[in-house]
DNA sequence: CTGAAAGCGCTAACAG
DNA sequence: CTGTTAGCGCTTTCAG
């Protein structure tokens, strides 16, 4: 294994200048920083991280809380927060908190985050004031991704902005009977921005005198499986509406296939929009208004990397792009065909 | 900030004896530990992983590397990964190699995980004979999960066998018509086995003297997407299978969305069966040959650490369990109803 | 522009 | 059972 005072005897300099060049610190001459670089590359040195940590401080990795890897969002997220940290030159330290639901330990924060990252990244998470105490007394840069969060900064869409523009685009095909699929994810530590988008959907479905009846609101919990159940009575039923929004492109899915097997046809029999933007939402003609997770992820990265870096903190959200995509999942109603 | 020898200084005991007590090194008078440790919780102590890597040379991480998040199995097995790992007191590193396919440098060895992780476990990767010199240079236990990797102890399943399963489930319904949704997922560093499971259900349907016609070989590339694209136009043509044999869920779920979309029916016109025990396979009533990869996950997880804390290597591969799981979606082929 | 020296916090012989 | 003494490999004043 070589080591920096290797490379510093072995080119007759010192251990500080050899630091120095290879780290491209100022005030180095030129022809040593080449000579050492040149010398590091033929004797293949790395560096060792935990000594530069222990001097240092900076550990060069970044903790990723998630609540859970098995939904698009998040681990869309994860992948983008992932590749902005690589590409920085940081590594990624993951803690996914599945099924850890209210049984988190405090212990979590002080002995596991700390010294071992120079930063946290929470994507869609939830915590207690307890938690975001000891959070804060980590003295690290933390950012979330995804819903504002409480005690973060945030990067995420305008969740009742995307919802609006969801219903209203289905209002404005004419649809009156409107049903919502959406819920709470009772499983995980996120809350989504489930709140907002359903109030949303409310006010726009309400402001346009749409008919929303109390059983068609339907909680899908935001997985692709239990849209599915609940979704399927509805449309087994004598009365169902003519369009259904949902919350998410994977209850949407769920969605779409329930109302098919029910033998109804979408979008003629109903119209679905989802939201999300969801790898799948092309191949199954869905009509959604995307976001963009992979993107916040790795805007994530950047700003938490550079305000470990000694930038100062930004804005306290940073609102994410979204789009809406037409696309045949959606339809004006059968009536006025 | 406290450290070790804070709490040595406030006990009037030594570092060493203070650093013997936290750690339960064996031969500290029992009264000396409880001391220490009481010290340390009220003081507050946090140990310095950095400093104790130094010290020691481990790091207590590990390097999970998988080809994407995306798919179904990779996060399940990540998911079981890192709560193996963390309930050892270990980190999960996470380099997830998405979009990089024949595109890692060889640097990702040699900087990366060079003394930041004590170990690695790669799930379904496949790897160069160069970048396997350079892992096995970094001289760390290797363990991969999924489809036997070549220089990897591995575990899982036994994907001719399952395969095998799988397709003699709707041969004894007396289906003699069948069609396979495979192919290779190009798009990531994975092979998934793709080989074993085609051979094995070819072999399966032949001996059994089915009929296979070469359209009914579909590439879903392992993605539902583009299994629902792949599969429409067979069952919107005058010649389809009775059974389709799909080689993972996730592709499964699409050809079941497309055949519905084609307007015919599952189990009635057509058979589907699955492989993986996907999560959503019983809200969608589809037959399976499932596996467990968080299992598998939790299970790579303690035996790398067995061997980082110096238990020895076992054995070269490790079968996973599976089990055939039939649900609604196969039935009788319609001529023998 | 380069070198010397001190030290990050902890562990690991080796003594006692 | 406990203390002393060296480092682990790198960074960082402070001099020159």
């Amino acid at each position: 294994m070589v080591t920096i005072s290797q490379i510093a005897a072995e080119l007759g300099l010192s251990k500080a200048t050899v630091s120095r060049a290879l780290r491209g610190v100022p005030g180095v001459a030129d022809v040593t920083v080449a000579t050492v670089r040149a010398a590091a590359e033929t004797m293949g040195y790395i560096p060792d991280v935990a000594a530069a940590g222990l001097a240092t401080g900076r550990s060069r990795a970044v903790a990723v809380v998630v609540p859970s890897l098995s939904r698009w969002f998040y681990n869309s997220v994860l992948t983008g927060i992932d590749r902005g940290l690589r590409s920085l030159g940081y590594d990624t330290v993951l803690y996914d908190l599945d099924r850890s639901v209210g049984s988190w330990p405090h212990v979590f924060v002080r002995s596991d985050l700390r010294r071992r990252v120079d930063g946290l990244i929470a994507v869609s998470m939830m915590f207690s004031a307890e938690e975001l105490a000891e959070f804060s007394s980590l003295d690290i840069p933390m950012i979330a991704v995804g819903p504002t969060t409480h005690g973060f900064r945030t990067i995420g869409i305008d969740d009742a902005a995307v919802m609006t523009t969801a219903t209203e685009h289905v209002l404005a095909l004419g649809h009156q009977e409107l049903g919502y699929l959406g819920g709470f994810d009772s499983q995980s530590r996120s809350l989504g921005g489930a709140v907002e988008r359903e109030h949303a959907f409310m006010t726009a479905a309400l402001d346009a005198g749409a008919v929303v009846d109390p059983t068609w609101m339907l909680a899908g919990r935001y997985r692709q499986s239990i849209a599915l159940e609940v979704v399927t009575p509805v449309f087994r039923s004598d009365s169902w509406p003519t369009a259904l929004v949902c919350a998410s492109d994977e209850m949407a899915i769920g969605a779409m296939y329930a109302i098919q097997a029910a033998g109804l046809r979408v979008p003629q029999d109903v119209s679905v929009i989802g939201v999300d933007g969801h790898e799948y939402a092309q191949a199954y003609d869905l009509t959604t208004c995307a976001q963009y997770p992979e993107a916040q992820g790795e805007l994530a990265a950047r700003q938490i990397i550079a305000e470990v870096e000694g930038g100062p903190s930004r804005l306290s959200f940073e609102p994410a792009d979204y789009q809406l995509v037409v696309r045949g999942s959606t339809g004006p109603p059968r009536a006025s065909r």
